[in-house]
Parts: C-alpha cells; sequence; structure tokens
DNA sequence: TTATCAGTCATCTATTTGGTTGACTTCGTC
DNA sequence: GACGAAGTCAACCAAATAGATGACTGATAA
C-alpha cells in the first residue's frame, strides 16, 4: 500500500459546503428532468454529484426538499421571457433551438404540471410576457382580434410538443425531434403560422 | 355469526377471467394516467378493481406487462383521428372538449413520450391525418404553403397545452382550465386561429 | 362422482428506497 | 495547539413495493 488509507479528498472532495450544494442540485436537475419526481432515485442522484446521499438530506431535507428548492429555482430564474425587443418569431425560434439543445427546463415544468398533487401553483405574475404580446399587438406584429394568452399558450405548446411528444413528432414529420433538420423545417413552419396571425 | 365464513362471492366476486381483466385495465388507466408508470402502485390499481393484485400478475405478467397492454390497447383505439368529414375547426374544438372532459388519454400519451426509456416507438401510420390535412389544403381551408405535419402537432399542442401545463394556462388566462368559461374563451381562440390559417 | 383446471386470494419474501445514526475530518478561531 | 462547529461519509434501518407461493373455489368434462 503506497497510500495507506489516504483520507478521500484527493483533491475536490474538499470541505465545501456551497460546492456540494451545487452540484447535488445540478445532479438533480439531470434525474428529475429525466425520470420525473416518482422516478428520480437519490443515491442516483448523490451519485451523479460524487457526494454522499446524506448530503441530500443534510442540505435540503430530504427528496421532496430538494425537488421543492430545484423547481423554485428554475422559477426564479426563468420567471420572465424576459424579452429584449425581438420580433415575435425570432422569439419563438430562439426558444424552440435553446428547447430542443436542453430539453430539461421544459421537461421539467411539464413534470410538474404533470403531477398535480403538492408543489403550490406558483404566483409569480407572468404579466409583463402578456404586456410585451400586447405591444406587439399595437404595432400590428400580431391581429389585434388574438387573445395574448392563448397565443402565448400556443407558442409554450409548439415549443414543447416536439419534447413532450418526440414520438408523435417523429411519425408525423419522419425525421428524429433531435435532428437538426427537423429545427430547420419546424422553426420555419412556426415562423410561418406566426407571420399569418399577423396584421 | 350470522353469516359464518361465507364464501367472498357476495354477488360479483364471481369467477371472470374477462370481467377481472377489464377491471383492471380499467383501474390501471386511472392510475396510470394519473401517476405515471414510477408513480403508479399496483396495490392501489387492484383496490380501485376490487381485486386482488396477484391477478395482475396472473393475467398481466406484473406492473410493466399492464402498462404495455393499457398503452397498446388506447393506441389501437386512438390510432387515427378518424375524422368524419368535418371542417378542422371544429374537430379541434371537439377534441378540446373531450380532452378537458377526460384528460386520461392524453395524460397518458404524455406520460409516455417523457418517459422515453422502453415502449417501442410505436409504428402507427398516421398518415390518414396527414392525408385529411392535405384534403383541407386542397379546399383551401389551409393555407397551402403550410406542412401538414407542422399543423397537425401544433394542433395535439394546443389541445394538450391546459392538460400538460395546467398552472401555466391558469396564470395566463386567469381562471382554471376546468372552468367551462376555459373552454369557451380558448376553443375560440382556435377557431380564429385555425381561421387565419386557411386560404 | 371425481379429476382437472382456470380464477382468486391471503400471506410471505426479496429488494429497493428514503432516511437516520454516529463517527470522522476539516476549518476557523481563541 | 485546543476546541467547537460545519461538512462528509459508511453503515444501518424501517417502510414500501413488486412479485412468488401455495391453498381454496367453482366450473366443466370424463
Amino acid at each position: 500500500m503506497s497510500t495507506p488509507r489516504r483520507a478521500p479528498t484527493p483533491d475536490e472532495r474538499r470541505q465545501d459546503a456551497d460546492r456540494s450544494r451545487r452540484l447535488l442540485l445540478s445532479a438533480a436537475f439531470d434525474e428529475f428532468a429525466a425520470k420525473g419526481f416518482a422516478g428520480a432515485r437519490v443515491h442516483e442522484i448523490a451519485a451523479r454529484a460524487g457526494v454522499n446521499k446524506q448530503l441530500i438530506n443534510y442540505y435540503f431535507g430530504g427528496k421532496e426538499g430538494l425537488y421543492r428548492e430545484l423547481q423554485q429555482a428554475w422559477l426564479d430564474r426563468e420567471a420572465t421571457f424576459n424579452t429584449p425587443q425581438q420580433p415575435l418569431a425570432d422569439l419563438a425560434v430562439r426558444y424552440l433551438r435553446e428547447s430542443l439543445a436542453d430539453p430539461r427546463g421544459i421537461r421539467l415544468m411539464v413534470w410538474r404540471g404533470l403531477d398535480s398533487s403538492d408543489t403550490p401553483p406558483d404566483e409569480s405574475p407572468i404579466d409583463s410576457d402578456l404586456a410585451y404580446l400586447r405591444d406587439r399587438q399595437h404595432d400590428e406584429e400580431l391581429a389585434a382580434d388574438l387573445d395574448p394568452a392563448a397565443v402565448l399558450l400556443l407558442m409554450m405548446a409548439a415549443i414543447s410538443a416536439p419534447i413532450v411528444m418526440p414520438d408523435v413528432t417523429k411519425r408525423l414529420f419522419g425525421i428524429d425531434p433531435t435532428a437538426p433538420e427537423f429545427e430547420q423545417r419546424y422553426g420555419a413552419q412556426i415562423r410561418l403560422i406566426l407571420e399569418k396571425l399577423s396584421g
């Protein structure tokens, strides 16, 4: 034994609360997005984070606490469309690209919606997004008789669809929704449709 | 004891394989739609069906077999839009109403899509639905430059949205997606949008 | 009548899972 | 250096869960 019972601190395993928390949150994001709350396994999250699973209890008070904190963190970050002054279609296509590249956020949201139980309904305003759409209506980039709420919901639905229904999407388009051609083709159609919804 | 150890066959508990299978399938539909595969509990399904949980193994070879058979049954039944010669908007609104009244089918579909693992991708054609849309294009009920695949995906997404993202929907519209006013308001918007996508 | 077999159930079991315990380590500080 | 607090972990534990076992029941046919 050249290394007689070395402390398991080869370099990174330093004691660092923040680091451990961050690692766990990140691993939890992967795991919960992939399998949902019921399907996720704490030992798997800990393994991904390279950390003892007990730390989940230590820092977050258990699986549920970790889930809650993750949801909250994601809600806070994504609270608003945080829209720059950008044409509606560009915005939609940008979100489509981002969501296809990393579907974890959408998956997390859908899983929360499906879970129905627990999870307080989240009370953030979202008004800013609606206001943005109303501005677009004023600019005649969006027909005046459309309900901004419906348009926004539809946009979110359109962007989530290939992630939420990948097999349906594949059957419909004949290509895998993760293929770059799909993003191309579908994005173009979203553009086209949004165009038809204007003035 | 007026009934000394009566056989547990008070009337319905008759031995009837089909009945038990049907009961289990129906209970499984409820349970899996409500909680997904990982969240569902076999003892709960059996309880709902009023039957011993061992029958799940006897008839379906376990939880997973039951899930598979349920998915298959639902896919078979709902294989196609089974569209009568009906205007596109009417069709959409009809599906919206049906889905809001009984979201189990949609929830099952979404959960399958999210699960990603296992479950063979389902190879049914869906062509008939696309053909229907192409007919609509020919009738100029749908703009010719639109991709039927995209339109169909969008319609499914639109109909699923209030079920898959109930909290987002509620924040956006200010009313609960299960309220009749919502169906009214959202359905009208879907009509309007489909109108703008025509000719 | 009896043998057989599908249908049904109560009970048991192996395993998984989230969580707890108590010891050890590191770090800041007096 | 000593000491206490925070961070970390290996091992253990109780509950839950899917599935297995073997017995009982009723129907059908020989």
